[in-house]
RNA sequence: GCCGCUUUAGCUCAGGGGUAGAGCAACUGAUUCGUAAUCAGUAGGUCGUAGGUUCAAUUCCUACAAGCGGCACCA
């Protein structure tokens, strides 16, 4: 006897074993079409498995999230039976689901091409047609491996020898194509459906190792149905629209070019909005008690020795000689050893601690060639770094004091939420495991009193301590390191900074690395995005357009101008000899916040029109009025909250 | 760095072995027109760079560079 318990509290029995089908058909009819899978205990299990004991049972239909994966990991499945159809010779290796969609990678001499994509899709489309049972079966483990050996896979193979021998070793087959899978699947190839879309091909190291050879990655999207398809393929096209580099071009805030490859030639608009980003942190990091300095560029080898980046971190240095003298410089990679200098200056006391170090750093990495990604992974760019010198018993308390630093700027950026990594000691570090011990120790119970919820980035710290990563995403989804902090026990002692404590004695400082913005260049391209170029009124780098409607109005339209700008406003004066609408059009699509517009009328009254971006009504004020409203509109947040709080 | 793709006017793109074309932008002229494109005209290109094949290359081939999509990297 056998009870099945069902998620509304009812009890199914049944005289022995039961598979999922039968279960779902003794419901209903309705229920047995709809079941792809199901979940017996909390575990995902095709629905063609037996139950042998009394269990919990959820049925899982295509509304389900879960479904959505089963979809793309089966049609991954259903790509890799397709490619091996039309391309013999071609090995398979792996095909997982990820977001939005799934991929395949295949070992195949000559790489695909997008332009094969239509035969694939439509092979797979006749897959799905056939509708053939996904059967589920075991294999010995030897005779698994020379199954595949002697189909030539020699990929999966190695993937079957590296499993632990307590695992099962089980195939799936969908007609006569057969693969290894842990499963599950749902009933056939025909619950995959039609609604998905083969989008990009791209290489990719056999199991992620640079030492491996490379693959042939196909990728793809899966959804429960077209109208689901249409939608994703839609949300891509509009985040196209908010590539920065896009908006970058077309609102004239920067370029780049190859003479200066991985650097910024930042235009007026785009310098000044990093000015006003600039502005604001340096008042929030003043506030939150931090004192800024500027340290040097170039800086002589030895110190990059006794650093340890000589050791860890010089392919990524640009080294500069000069003729006549017998030394080697490196471009500051970092700011950290600087700011120890700084901080050795002296004899400090504990009673200067925590001493919070700021410097817009401008740094530069030799970064490989193909991690460059417009303005977000350059080779020059500027750090908004600070070191805190503290106590161990002080990491805690700044810490907390941090996050909430964080939090607060990146809201008045528009950043509602953001996702917090905690990576953990690497492989390759410096520092005893007793002192990474303590510094994972102290960073996990400051995120605690912080409440911050992390997920764990095993073995990605820092070669000299455990860090907090803070990650935005861009437009389509990728995601980037902007805020981070780090522990670090390493430094202190390698570059032998002290201070003299309660005790009269001298004692190591700890060094937090911090950075909230992370680089200007890469937190200002996630912001062109997130705003697709359209800033709140207080980044806008041009905020105000006063645009005349006749050549009578021009001198007053330039004393309007003249009257924002003085209020502190960012303003460009057109009084070109072209339509009105024309003059809209061009502003709002540079996305500019407001339009004054002054004809005849407002000469007369001296008053302005004013017109917010994208909104067809209007605001027609006195001058004076006007100019005291948007300049009271256009205060940073911090300081609006400053106004607010008198 | 690795795999693939791309590189033609300021921008977006078409073209193709006989030395280039559109729209928008620019410039000139007309127009003074009230909230997302006024009309007409003019000018604008070593077809990424360097080699090679050819009577002839921007087009075909090779190398390099940069960009794009991934992978690896991101101290």
């Amino acid at each position: 006897m056998v009870a099945i318990t069902l998620p509304d509290g009812s009890e199914r029995r049944f005289d022995g074993a039961v598979t999922g089908t039968t279960v779902a058909t003794s419901i209903g009819p309705g229920l047995a079409k709809a079941a792809l899978a199901m979940k017996v205990n909390g575990v995902l299990t095709d629905l063609s498995a037996e139950i042998t004991d009394d269990s919990r049972l959820v049925f899982i239909t295509r509304r389900d999230e879960t479904a959505l994966e089963m979809i793309r990991h089966d049609c991954a499945h259903v790509l890799a039976e397709a490619v091996q159809a039309l391309y013999p010779g071609t090995q398979v290796t792996i095909g997982p689901s990820i977001e939005n969609g799934f991929y395949y990678d295949f070992a195949r001499n000559e790489p695909f091409t997008p332009a094969d994509f239509p035969a694939i899709e439509a092979k797979m489309r006749e897959i799905v047609a056939a509708n053939a049972p996904f059967l589920r079966e075991m294999r010995d483990r030897d005779e698994a491996i020379a199954f595949f050996e002697a189909k030539g896979e020699r990929f999966k193979a190695e993937l079957i020898r590296d499993l632990p021998q307590s695992e099962t070793i089980t195939f799936y087959s969908q007609g006569a194509w057969i693969d290894l899978c842990r499963g599950p699947h749902m009933r056939g190839t025909g619950d995959v459906g039609t609604a998905f879309k083969l989008m990009k091909v791209a290489g990719a190291y056999w199991r992620g190792d640079h030492r491996n050879p490379m693959l042939s990655r196909i990728y793809g999207t899966a959804w429960r149905d077209q109208k689901e398809l249409d939608a994703h393929l839609k949300m891509l096209e509009e985040a196209e629209k908010r590539d920065h580099r896009r908006i970058g071009k077309d609102m004239h805030l920067f370029h780049m070019q190859e003479e200066a490859t991985g650097s910024v030639f930042w235009h007026p608009k785009g310098w000044k909005l990093y000015r006003t980003a600039e502005s604001y942190m340096r008042r929030r990091l003043e506030v939150a008690g931090y004192e800024e300095v500027k340290t040097p560029q170039l800086v002589d080898r030895a110190l990059w020795e006794a650093s340890g980046h000589w050791d860890k971190y010089r392919e990524n240095m640009f080294q500069a000689q000069v003729d006549n003298e017998d030394k080697t410089l490196a471009l500051k990679p970092m700011n950290c050893p600087c700011h120890v200098l700084i901080f050795r200056q002296g004899l400090r006391s504990y009673r200067e601690l925590p001493l919070r170090m700021a410097e817009f750093g401008a740094c530069h990495r030799y970064e490989p060639s193909g991690a460059l990604h417009g303005i977000m992974r350059v080779r020059a760019f500027t750090q908004d770094d600070a070191h805190i010198f503290c106590t161990e018993a002080q990491i805690a308390p700044e810490t907390v004091r941090f996050v909430e630093l964080l939090s607060s700027i990146y809201q008045d950026f528009g950043f509602e939420s953001f996702r917090v990594k905690f990576s953990d000691r690497p492989e390759s570090r410096a520092g005893t495991n007793e002192t990474w011990d303590r510094a994972e120790g102290a960073l996990k119970e400051a995120c605690a009193a912080a409440g911050v919820d992390f997920e764990l980035n095993p073995g990605e710290g820092a070669f000299y301590g455990p860090k907090l990563e803070f990650v935005l995403r861009d437009a389509i989804g990728r995601d980037w390191q902007c805020g981070t902090l780090q522990v670090d026990f390493v430094l202190p002692e390698r570059l032998d900074a002290e201070y003299v404590g309660e005790d009269s004695q001298r004692h190591r400082p700890v060094m937090l690395h911090r950075a909230i913005l992370g680089s200007f260049e890469r937190f200002l391209g996630i912001l062109i995005e997130n705003y697709a170029g359209r800033f709140p009124l207080w980044l806008a780098p041009v905020q105000v357009a006063v645009a005349s409607i006749v050549s009578d109005a021009e001198p007053y339209a330039i004393e309007v101008a003249t009257a924002l700008k003085a209020a502190g406003l960012a303003v460009v004066t057109d009084t070109a000899n072209i339509k009105i609408n024309a003059k809209i059009r061009d502003h709002s699509l540079q996305h500019v916040p407001v339009i004054a517009v002054v004809g005849r009328k407002e000469a007369e009254d001296r008053t302005v029109a004013l017109r917010r971006l994208g909104v067809e009504q209007q605001e027609t004020l006195p001058l004076d009025e006007a100019v005291r409203l948007l300049g009271r509109e256009a205060m940073a947040p911090d300081l609006a909250r400053h106004i607010a709080a008198k």
